[in-house]
DNA sequence: ACGGACATGTAATCGGTTACATGATTAC
DNA sequence: GTAATCATGTAACCGATTACATGTCCGT
């Protein structure tokens, strides 16, 4: 149920419609928690129903102003403070590592130098996001750099593996199977 | 649709049931591709169906023996070497990062700490896990140990990364807000 | 006048989780 | 005999994705 938290905390910062807040979810929420325009929509009239959220305002064009209720805010703090994080892990990346057994160790070394270049390339993407977000000041600069941080490193550690996976792989089948000598 | 994936990866090794596949999601794959019983069998259900596997042998209590066919082993092979393994971050401990404004710093840097203890202790686990695996030699233990390897780098990045933004809001609302001073 | 952005909603489908349900065989 | 393990299946539900559907307002 993260993601009616992830509406919780964007509206406790200002009020803001359906519309605005899947622009936000589009720039600034979409890698580390991704949503759809429908998804969305549906989880503000829940949040509505169960009123954690109020309709504050209407606008032109149907536009609905959403706002946090206390019992929203509250519900905001638990989550924040008092549930714990749950790691789901479930990478299609590492899952094809288990099989690379399947194919030749030139086929799996490649998909490896491939994994390596497709990290370094997240890397340079983070680090243009961070030099453009630096700006501004606000809060959610802070705590945006926060996460741009956690992308940078993730990116970094993840390239370092892969490259030390792909040598890996050639020393063991280097010494498994000899390059038709003898 | 990489649970299909999973399966046909373990089904080319060695034919099994449902039972028996169940077990090695359990152990092996439950840290990167976790499934349920109920899912694993209607996932072979569908693959039979597919005729990407086949039922080979039948066995007491009803035992199902499936063993992959030469069209399954062909899609293993085109989603290990062409398919480009998709990224979907969606992490709950990082989309409470966003939100930590909305909670005193105190707070906040209690839960970065939490996170970096629960990443250590993650990473113990891991270094538990590849001294078991370590002993035998055959392929899974080859490229299950570079998997093992991505989860002692990933868990020793985070607890790294959860010691450092704790220092920063520290810092930051060091200077923000001073102790009562004036 | 018209195109683009604003704005909201619904329906079908899919993959995953939890829970229920049942029964056979084997080891003690 | 009986408990543990082996073994398979179904149903309800939930969150996410894709696609469809509709209409309004604003700037040029």
């Amino acid at each position: 149920m993260s993601l009616r938290h992830a509406l919780l905390g964007l509206l406790a910062r200002n009020p803001a419609s359906g519309y605005d807040l899947l622009k936000i979810f589009e720039i600034s929420l979409a890698n580390v928690w991704p949503a759809t325009q429908s998804q969305l929509y549906a989880e503000l009239g829940r949040l509505a129903d169960a009123e954690l959220v109020t309709v504050a305002a209407e606008g032109p064009r149907g536009r609905k102003e959403y706002a946090i209720s206390d019992a929203g805010l509250a519900e905001l703090h638990h989550w924040l403070t008092a549930v714990e994080p749950r790691k789901i892990v479930r990478s299609d990346m590492l899952l094809r590592v288990f099989f690379l057994g399947q194919v030749d160790s030139e086929q799996a070394r490649a998909y490896l130098r491939r994994q390596a270049e497709i990290s370094a390339e997240e890397h340079e993407k983070w680090e243009a996001l961070t030099e453009f977000v630096a700006e501004g000041e606000d809060d959610l600069s802070v705590f945006g750099l926060l996460s741009l941080e956690w992308g940078l490193r993730f990116s970094a550690m993840q390239r370092e593996w892969a490259e030390w996976a792909e040598g890996e792989i050639e020393r063991s089948s280097g010494t498994d199977a000899p390059p038709a000598a003898r």
